[in-house]
DNA sequence: TCTATATTTCGATAGTTATCGAATTATTGG
DNA sequence: CCAATAATTCGATAACTATCGAAATATAGA
């Protein structure tokens, strides 16, 4: 994780409707949500939204998969723990004050994780 | 921390002279550093760095104190702790899967921390 | 008070981002 | 192949953000 990536992620992240579905997204786990779910439940039109995901894809904050007529999209955890990471790794002088600021998927379904 | 606060604070982040400056901060710790001094360090003009410290101030990420001719900022350590939950604070459907995401200042001149 | 130093505010300009309807592409079932 | 569903791309417009020199403000010392 370096400065650009990091920049691409706090920017992506610095929408409101943005940072909503990948909220979203972080509580669906692996399951994910279709892009016109997230549209529906946020309320925001389906080409906007799709602007948005997009945005969020190419940031790596999130994957896509095709599921029949239906784009599936997952938070990318480990692009967001590579974030926080970035964010403390130089926290109070280069003496690392937090070795997990971790996240991992499972939970919601409690089936096996990636 | 709600989801305005940290929009501000993403993108706040989300700007590479502020994330260089901010990251400064963090190093440097409760000794803080001057206005002018980022300015000289990241090699940006003092008026554009002000502008940048200010967007930083008004997330609430930055502090700053009047120390003789210089204005001295300071990473907000809470505030930076604030955004870290909130990101992860939803993270696994609900089940916190790291309760320290947390950084304290000192380290830097191991004086007491304010 | 005058000068030097440190920083911020102002103002103009260029570049980037968000918005959303309409058109387009992809998939499925009959 | 045709109709229906799901999502994306296109295009125009409005709004916001970054930039930096010049001018203004604040502090300190002689």
């Amino acid at each position: 994780m370096n400065a650009e990536i990091t920049i691409r992620a706090l920017a992506a992240l610095a929408q409101e409707h943005r940072l909503a579905a990948f909220r979203l997204l972080v509580q669906a786990g692996d399951a994910g949500l279709a892009a016109g779910a997230i549209a529906d439940s946020l309320g925001v039109p389906a080409s906007s939204m799709s602007f948005h995901l997009a945005q969020l894809g190419h940031a790596g904050l999130v994957n896509q998969r095709r599921e029949s007529r239906s784009i599936i999209y997952t938070a990318d955890y480990a692009a967001m723990n590579g974030l926080m990471g970035y964010l403390t790794e130089n926290c109070c002088a280069g003496v690392p004050c937090t070795e997990d600021a971790g996240c991992s998927p499972a939970a919601t379904t409690e089936r096996n994780a990636a």
